[in-house]
DNA sequence: GCTTGACCTGGAGTCCGCTTCAAATGATAT
DNA sequence: ATATCATTTGAAGCGGACTCCAGGTCAAGC
């Protein structure tokens, strides 16, 4: 695939897609006779691989390291197990924590729809939906 | 309070609230008889509000446009409200997005541990723990 | 009355993660 | 053969969110 294929496919600009593999997000992908880059099944997967990530929030320098790693054989096995481990540890938090926050949205959200004039629900209405939850005051 | 001691109570530098206050992620702070800022209740407030949206990712604009909103009476409820299920849409959406990304590092560990030698498990095992699943393939 | 320390402001600098640009190359279409 | 087009590169630029800095003001302690 040439770059601007795998750029439809997987809405990176290629742009990106060259600074991913300049960065050393992206193993070196192969080039034709020509120097232009051919995505084999291989880059495609790693293109995936680190927009799934990068979308996450993973940090690049250290998906850069485990990328490295992973061209440098088996004996790095370890090492990139322990950057999965600790990136899992980050984004976990980071999830307790932004879970936490929709939580609070909610019972903000909660409080202010229960506030509004009937007139004002119904209107509102007309337009939202779903989900609240409890408590919470309408100020800060 | 003073800019310091909001600052260690938050663990927020007193640049950073300055700098929150100048782009509205906060309202103006009350200042004493020569113009240093003096945080009362309501202000701290805003400022652990703020924090703890931030931390979540809420962009700075909606958050300010928010705040604005809040300082100009009660007939802006509606437009809040509109705000905050906005933000929490697509506060929800993120998580949801981490959580599969999620599940998918713990897959990729999974996968990775079963394939350590015994004695690199071991040594493993002797710093980390915890919880993985299934299936994953170690390469991309 | 002079230093010290906390605070102020406006503006410049930094870091991250792209994004844009300019100039060049080669394949293809007319 | 000339124009068009996708591609290449290295380097510069950009937007967001702070972060740092220089220069200035006050209040208090020695």
């Amino acid at each position: 695939m040439t770059i601007a294929e795998v750029s439809r496919k997987y809405g990176l600009t290629a742009d990106t897609l060259r600074y991913y593999e300049k960065v050393g997000l992206i193993p070196p992908v192969p080039r034709n006779s020509i120097g232009n880059r051919v995505y084999d099944e291989e880059s495609c997967k790693w293109v995936e691989f680190v927009k799934c990530m990068r979308c996450a929030g993973l940090a690049v320098d250290a998906l850069a390291e485990y990328v490295a790693l992973c061209q440098q054989g088996d004996q790095t096995r370890l090492r990139r197990l322990e950057i999965l481990h600790q990136q899992r540890a980050r984004l976990w938090d980071r999830v307790q924590e932004m879970e936490a926050t929709l939580n609070r949205l909610d019972r903000k959200i909660a409080n202010y729809t229960a506030q509004l004039e009937p007139a004002e629900q119904q209107l509102y209405q007309m337009e939202k939906e779903k989900q609240m939850r409890q408590q919470d005051e309408a100020g800060p």
